[in-house]
DNA sequence: AAAGTTTATGCAATCGTTTGCATAAAGTGA
DNA sequence: TCACTTTATGCAAACGATTGCATAAACTTT
């Protein structure tokens, strides 16, 4: 059984309400009782119950953190910065993933809630806000990371994604390329409709018309950048030029164009978003957009905790980072 | 403010006990009061109080994991495993990160403790074992994951390094490779140790003399693949074979490489373990070895589930996955 | 109709903290 | 010495749930 305040008040002869004075830093408790309680509790190794704790004071110091995947190096760096960021403020992360799938997204709220978390980040799995705005709200602040949500009107750090992919696309064209092939993610999330229009811009801005055919839409994940690469190169007239939305859809699309043994000597040039550890590893792979990751993690935890502690100040804020592109083979 | 029992019961002219045993499932209620309760409960947007429960109950349904480093997808595969797990029985999963550092580690582990979880399972960062036994033991039981610790009684789920790593060295051998250079993991953990032993005894029983110049150890990450394949890559009569300990360590040797314009021709071979989405992509990477991670998780989850409810069967239980080696490129 | 049984519900304690208010003791000033 | 502050501490309620025990009411049984 752990040791209780009731346990050092009996040892040391003083009430309840003494030794949680004392050990809350009470400066009006005599220094001779602060000793005695101090050693006591030292030496029968006494340790907060939080949960008695948050009963009481009504906060948790514990924030939920709901990603679509908890395997997925670009969410679990948005992650980082978060965790780093609370901890110093005592405050603890439960990580909850939605698999991608609404209703498991709107399950972990709710577990969330009833779990008492004192806020939430969320890297919402679909443009739905209808769940979110439901369970959470003015007791319960939430912070969207990397994506927006239809009809929630709640803070969100974003990256800036339109700029960057038009910097990428602009950046071939300029270098004389005019097909360029379009590899989106899931069209329901709002990076990925960013970073297309990014795209139709950069063509645009460059009097290039647009080719239907040139634009594939996947789910930012592996199997769909296979998918689509592979259908690409079995076109009549494959395009030579592709822009990626994001790491796992590059890695997908390089592993296709790996097994079917293309090589340098095909001169296939691939830009696109995400820079990973082994990014550089990648053959085709000429520009990767570097995302501030482990920032967006920090800027939306600092924003939570401001909420948390009930400031209310230009709310909703979006804050947006910009984002590097940087040659990477 | 949310809506607890007290409001239910008032709302419906019963005692909070009845609304209580009505949410639980208590049969003994009366059809009709338990339909006036739950209609009441839902209207009201009734959701429990999980805090005030786990004072009662003293079980929170909440565990931790504590990794040394989140970002990493070895780590959080095993993370994954954990979560699906678990949440399956209503369990929670409060994830902290050590940073490769006891300190952290055991504020980590104090943190925990203070947030009353039921359980833990730990991915240690080091071979020391004393902050484990201290913080936790017989209230609050503990799996380790991946690695053992010194000095500590507990559960563990890990694979059979030793075994895999002399396959895939003997491999080499049989293919008349002879000089073989060992790229390690942090000598303190039990994993590079036994990936370690593997590597000399597939040496022994080949009767290959060890060449100590050929044995280097690093820490698992990216840079000291790096750094180690650059030195190899130095010496007067570099070694053209080699076994690299983890994924990471791959990637920054990989990055080597590349950056240093080797290419096939030079007929180089790696094996070593981890083998990731990436992996295939990985030019002079032959075999790889395919940790379990998942289903790693998944029964470290399993058992600390069974220890918290009680069960004490055969403790210490330490169990180990077969690692299989596939061809990568 | 009396005694016994069953059914439905409430009372009150409890989990471990925190904190407003009361109060006793000690100190201060004239 | 008396009134008045100040200082140190305790009492008790509260947070929101759970649950053993008590009990009133409704049925059985003979």
């Amino acid at each position: 059984m752990p040791v209780t305040l009731k346990d050092i008040a009996r040892q040391t002869g003083v009430s309840v309400s003494t030794v949680s004075r004392v050990l809350s830093g009470d400066k009006a408790i005599s220094v001779q009782t602060q000793k005695n309680v101090r050693k006591a509790a030292k030496k029968m190794g006494y340790r907060v119950n939080t949960v008695a704790r948050s009963l009481k004071m009504n906060r948790t110091y514990t924030v939920g953190f709901v990603c679509p995947e908890i395997t997925n190096e670009f969410f679990m760096k948005i992650a980082k910065g978060v965790e780093q960021e609370l901890k110093q403020s005592g405050y603890s992360v439960i990580i909850c993933t939605s698999n991608e799938n609404v209703e498991d997204e709107a399950r972990s709220l709710r577990i969330l809630r009833e779990k008492c978390v004192d806020g939430m980040i969320i890297i919402p799995c679909s443009n739905e806000g209808k769940h979110i705005k439901e369970l959470c709200g003015d007791s319960c602040p939430v912070v969207l990371a990397d994506r927006l949500v239809d009809d929630l009107k709640t803070d969100a750090v974003l990256v800036n994604n339109e700029a960057a992919s038009f910097a990428l696309v602009d950046g071939l064209i300029k270098k004389g390329k005019k097909r360029i092939a379009f590899l989106g993610g899931n069209e329901l999330i709002t990076s990925a409709k960013e970073r297309f229009s990014g795209y139709l811009k950069a063509l645009k801005e460059n009097n290039i018309t647009v080719e239907p055919d040139l634009i594939r839409f996947g789910d930012f994940y592996l199997q769909s950048g296979y998918d689509i690469m592979k259908d690409f190169c079995e076109m009549e007239n494959p395009p030579k030029e592709f822009f990626i939305s994001n790491y796992f859809m590059q890695v997908g699309a390089e592993r296709y164009l790996q097994e079917h043994q293309k090589n340098k000597e095909d001169e296939l040039t691939i830009v696109g978003f995400d820079n990973m550890d082994a990014s550089p590893l990648f053959r085709f792979t000429e520009r990767t957009a570097v995302q501030p990751m482990v920032a967006i993690g920090t800027e939306a935890a600092r924003l939570l905790r401001r909420r948390i502690e009930g400031d209310k100040e230009s709310f909703p804020l979006i804050s947006r980072f910009d984002v590097d592109w940087n040659v990477n083979n």
